[in-house]
DNA sequence: TATTGTTATACTCTATAACTATA
DNA sequence: TATAGTTATAGAGTATAACAATA
């Protein structure tokens, strides 16, 4: 046992010692970033297929939960600035996904809706989300995913 | 009781009522992200009195912990990418917090050091931080910290 | 031949100002 | 006068390809 720790311990310090990323680790602002990162990267290469980005699949979402709506209104719910929730629901109604209406009580209005094709889609979407979300508790450790989104919402609240 | 939950529907139907977000908040990619833009709002508030972004203050602190080492170690650790990093030294060295040394082993290499001014500038940030934490402690619950960041470590695991 | 630092470049995200048509 | 959607634009952040000096 010994022999085998030191062993390895020769390996190590065959090559450079590893960086000391120092007291980064202790910060929760650090952390949640890195693990933003890790996360997001496994989202994106799942949607990839679908040729979804995450904020598509947000704003597909909440025009499902919320038909009708104006931009202004899903833009905000989402924290995406009017400006530039143009170019998303440009990309969305291109693909046939979602689309624009008029918005029955004020013309200057766009009135969201999903097409078929965009309800299918966040049904595909969501059964990746849905095994995605099972990979993420199996490494948290089942039963705490609860606390994990508690903390969360803490930290969001302003 | 039930005439003042009636009078605060009432009061909540006067407006439009709020966009729902769907599922939205039980997704830990989600949540996760809200969170740490959320943080890092605060973060980058704080750092801006000292004219600091928050990838600014990882470099410092790595290269406070690794005095010596190369670019391409640091950025690795940070998990930025070496053609990037460049600037991000080119920005720290042009105001007088970091420099590159000539490596004694590679003449390819540059060796990192902070300078005086630097390792003044980590310490007033680090100051800062630790306010910061302590009102993420304060928002999640104390005694908490220690399970967020094993869950987030988990989640960054690869 | 491989690696370190570098430049050039492109694409996404985000943020601001200003316009138009409606209210 | 204010608001909804829009355009143009500029700044970060991040990704790839290619080059010179060095290993």
């Amino acid at each position: 046992m010994r022999g085998a720790r030191a062993r390895r311990r020769k390996h190590a310090a065959a090559r450079p010692p590893d960086v000391d990323i120092g007291a980064l680790t202790c910060l929760i602002g650090y952390m949640l970033r890195r693990a933003q990162i890790a996360v997001f990267q496994d989202v994106f290469r799942a949607f990839a297929e679908v040729g979804i980005r995450p904020a598509q699949f947000s704003v597909l979402t909440v025009i499902a939960h919320n038909p009708g709506r104006t931009q202004s209104q899903v833009a905000a719910a989402l924290g995406i600035k009017r400006t530039n929730f143009v170019a998303l629901i440009d990309s969305l109604e291109r693909r046939g996904l979602a689309e624009r209406r008029p918005a029955p009580s004020d013309r200057r209005s766009h009135a969201l809706h999903l097409t078929d094709a965009g309800r299918a889609t966040v049904r595909r979407l969501n059964r990746m989300v849905d095994r995605l979300e099972a990979g993420m508790i199996r490494r948290i450790g089942r039963n705490r995913r609860g606390v994990l989104l508690e903390l969360l919402a803490r930290l969001s609240e302003r």
